[in-house]
DNA sequence: AATGAATGAGCCTTCATTCAT
DNA sequence: GATGAATGAAGGCTCATTCAT
């Protein structure tokens, strides 16, 4: 029984690839990485970079479409199994922090800003943006309805939530504070006091 | 008549070429703008941009320190007319969106990351917001010591104070959500609420 | 089940391949053609190209050396018929409007200059063309000898009777001028006045 | 006195690096040609080349319009003489010749087929060909309307009269045949042959 | 016979920077 | 101070070809 139908070692390259080429726009930013750095860190040619990916472009795509789906399973993960509003806010606190601890590269790649997507890509990513936050919002609307968040303009909720966490984390990442670590319900604290509704007992 | 010690006439230039680039960088990003797309939006030589700057990082950083400096001016002012720290707090918020409203390309520049500094300039970055800082802890030192902001671990106020309009302000300016006009409210009660003391009545 | 000899399965495939070749060769040129264009357009895996042909270039040959042998035997079955000199000279005209009316991407392909002949093509070539030239002359020969033809340099019976026919198929093939439909007999007037002989009565 | 007002100096590094361009181009051909052949037989660096051309089909293309010019004012002048129709005829038949003897190789290249032109070098092709052929026909509709020419497809024309020369000359430009030095007159004859008109006595 | 992933030399081009005028 | 022609290292990418399956 060789090689199965959808080719494993190709995957497993693609794999490599995207791989080698976090390590290389992790370590001086998407535009500075040569597609020689990464070709050289993965071990593989110039051409089968290109054969796999088309261009430097696409690997840097194809690398964030990959983690922002891994990171948005993580969180649904954690949010599905939320029993209060509460436990679903401070759950997205707690989960950014652990995710971030736990993958920093990845993490300080999702937040890269020189990735140049294609219209394609632009489109993967729009709809796995649109799904996800329907999943979220099919959970939230559910408090909101019954009084345990509070009703607010719909593009205030994740800054509110996130916003205080995603800055401390990404002064973490770039070295400007210390390890999230201790900060936890801090942050989960202001999330919650920032969208929890009138109907909650103080 | 030029006039002698200043040459006001050089410092015009400067600032046009400043003027040009901040276009530039805001339009593509500063590794993918180049000099030639500078100089012509500019309507200087090449070699005037190299005299009065030595190199594209040099315009990049000369950009940056300037733009930091007016903003934290603007800051400064406003939050040294606070009488209270909830005064103080929510001028912060406020202050964060109208300049971001009435400067937009200058606050995404502000945010860009791949601006890299000379040590010059890195020294002269840390000794901007060195003095900043201090002159804003002193500030909100004494608030916590009276009992109207609430004791946390020193990098936390900045997040929670600025990191759900800063997360919302980032939005709006990449497209993704509408303008922060209507929800200062929102966001400066929830930055207020995250670092009030306990001898704030509520 | 499969013939066994020839396989015929084999030559349809060839033929297919040559012909996605044409389509491509004739859209951009042989060198900017690309072994994936040809080998996209003909439905076939790159392997199965080089299997066939070896290389691009073998491609190229092979499809010259296809068309030439069938232009050729086009031209000869046509001046075969030629009862007169005359007849002959006006036949070759003709018979070039028709067959480049007829397959103008063939036409076109053999007029290519930039296909590169290995040492075993190139000899294919020259014995094509020795071949029919040898078959060309023995028909014009006869005609010299008994005064229907002028004689005269040896070279020049080809440019003086196909030049202007084909400087304006040129021109037509190329989108520069209307259809040869309607001027062959002026063509074909000029081919035979610049080569009948002086026995032929005006 | 330095450099004069139109820089004769950027205008004669023009001039070279297209009479290396022709060397190369006539060598190998456009496509094959790389610009380091090109700029290393200039004697000058790439970005030289670049600055003033824009590319390697920049570089196809002026040399292209530059030779046609000279080309279209040779004949120009040559044909502004010629007292009857008779001379003019033979003269461009004469005319191509020598241009052709003299300049092989700008001959050559304008034959080649391998230009991309840029959409202002295409309108700037069309611009010098329509301005050359205005000129040609103002000529000869004077001799067509005096009988001196018979009335002809206007497409035909020059097909008629340089068809044969042009086949000859590019097969003795690609070693297929011998110098066109002792056919002239019996090209020039051929093409008044076709075109002469009927009051033309024999 | 067919497939297509892998290879890597070599191409065109960009662009920050220099420097003579 | 201003100009822009010149430089050349370095980058992204193409593509004919090979070869294991």
């Amino acid at each position: 029984m060789t090689t199965a139908r959808t080719r494993p070692a190709t995957e497993a390259r693609k794999r490599e690839i995207l791989s080698a080429a976090l390590d290389c726009f992790d370590a001086t930013g998407v535009e500075p990485a040569t597609i020689q750095d990464i070709q050289r860190q993965a071990g593989c040619s110039v051409g089968s970079l290109y054969h796999h990916f088309g261009s430097k472009e696409g690997v840097a795509e194809a690398l964030w479409l990959a983690l922002i789906e891994e990171f948005n399973a993580y969180m649904l993960a954690r949010l599905g199994k939320a029993e209060s509003a509460e436990d679903a806010v401070r759950g997205v606190v707690q989960g950014y922090i652990n995710w971030s601890v736990r993958h920093p590269k990845r993490m300080r790649y999702l937040h890269a800003r020189d990735i140049e997507f294609s219209p394609e890509g632009r489109a993967r990513k729009r709809e796995l943006h649109g799904r996800y936050i329907a999943e979220v919002f099919a959970l939230f609307a559910r408090f909101v309805r019954d009084g345990q968040l509070a009703e607010l303009p719909p593009y205030t909720y994740v800054p509110l939530i996130s916003g205080p966490i995603e800055a401390y984390v990404r002064r973490w990442l770039t070295g400007d504070a210390p390890s999230p670590r201790g900060v936890e319900t801090l942050f989960a604290d202001a999330a919650w006091n920032a969208v929890k509704g009138a109907s909650t007992s103080r």
